[in-house]
DNA sequence: GCGTCTATTGACCAGGATTCAATAGCCAAC
DNA sequence: GTTGGCTATTGAATCCTGGTCAATAGACGC
């Protein structure tokens, strides 16, 4: 994580480079690609939020770790919350990939694989993940929907899986579950007190346990 | 939600009454007293925040609201986040109360009342059982701490009540439901599409699960 | 009525988000 | 290799909102 840009696309020529001993080291202007640029305000807003919460991180110590200008953060994102609502999608969308389990494998080994990269996953990205999920920002509409769609993406590729129908309360319960597993993964991160193992074990055979106990429940 | 004080210390006497038209209706200074006021910019902020996000509620409308100077608001509350903690700490706290089932009753339906008191407040304070639960402010935490203790003492409640001892993966699995809880009365408040019963009996059914399955998993 | 206590005010300040006209890399055409 | 144009980038100015503080004005006891 550079917060420091290189400014690789001068290295070419090196040109206008006057030497001036005017300030100890200022870097002539980077100008990279939008996409690069794009892709590198997105990173390190992602790594800065995940450590400290929304307000805590200024647009000016953004701009300041990214080597850049803090009009050129609002060239890129609007504002400050499009830079947090982006960063955060983007964190969702690559939970969402890393934990698509390859669809040759039988249904319970889906679900265990699919678990597994999940808890990967928060323990690989730690804080982040703790702010994904926590996400808040005060219940903001944006925020929220971002999460809900996660969550709602999830809780789909279960019911497509599952043999029985989609009911109102075995979608609730499905719902249900992947708050079980939030849950869980939080507090794992926390204390770390229960065997990874076993708590994949917990959570695949409860999702059967929930699905079973919708299914019948009157 | 009456959103203008009613000025009922000035009522006794009525004195200094100017009845100047200087300005349409300019009410006098209302002085209260100090535990009704506190308890009245709380509830005001309770239900401001409930509705929209801690930003987009500034320290200004709220003062508005109470038809109070910025400055006494900061009588108050040393901060606006301060103001912000405290009525989710009321919140909070008026939650664990009222979900506090009778010790009388049977284990089964402790949990059962338990249950269904907390989807009764849920339904009744809704919007702000959502920013309660939502609380985010982006891992803030304060925010988060509140939440943590929150969900803590109910686990407790619950782990006290088994009939066999806490282990971690007990606990873990405690605090799983307490999210399944969460995630299912979140979905519940949202579409309304399950039967509140139905819902009650698949939690209380789930909880014996659960723990059933923690205490087996090797 | 008068003095005291303190709840309350409103003008002020500071810091951080946002705007925008001006600047300067890079590329292409000559 | 110079020139012109496109646009990524800058930084100074502005605006908004959280927070401060000395001054004000209800209530109450005397």
């Amino acid at each position: 994580m550079d917060r420091r840009v290189a400014p690789r696309t001068v290295t070419k020529k090196a040109r206008t480079q006057p030497a001036q001993s005017e300030s100890p080291d200022k870097p002539p202007r980077a100008r990279l690609l939008v996409d690069e640029r794009r892709a590198q305000l997105l990173a390190l807003g992602l790594s800065l939020f995940a450590e400290r919460s929304y307000d805590e991180v200024s647009i000016d110590e953004l701009a300041r770790a990214a080597g850049v200008s803090k009009g050129l953060l609002y060239h890129y994102f609007p504002t400050k919350r499009d830079l947090y609502t982006a960063a955060l999608r983007h964190a969702a969308q690559q939970l969402l990939d890393e934990t698509q389990p390859p669809p040759e494998l039988l249904p319970e080994d889906r679900a265990r694989r699919g678990i597994e990269t999940y808890l990967s996953f928060a323990e690989r990205h730690g804080p982040a993940y703790v702010a994904l999920m926590r996400g808040g920002l005060g219940a903001d509409r944006e925020i929220a929907n971002i999460l809900e769609e996660t969550r709602s993406t999830i809780a789909q590729r279960i019911l497509d899986a599952l043999p029985i129908s989609a009911t109102p309360i075995v979608r609730a319960a499905v719902r249900g579950w992947i708050g079980f597993v939030e849950a869980t993964a939080l507090d794992w991160l926390a204390h770390k007190q229960v065997d990874r193992g076993r708590l994949v074990t917990l959570l695949t055979g409860l999702l059967v346990d929930v699905v079973g106990r919708a299914a019948i429940t009157i």
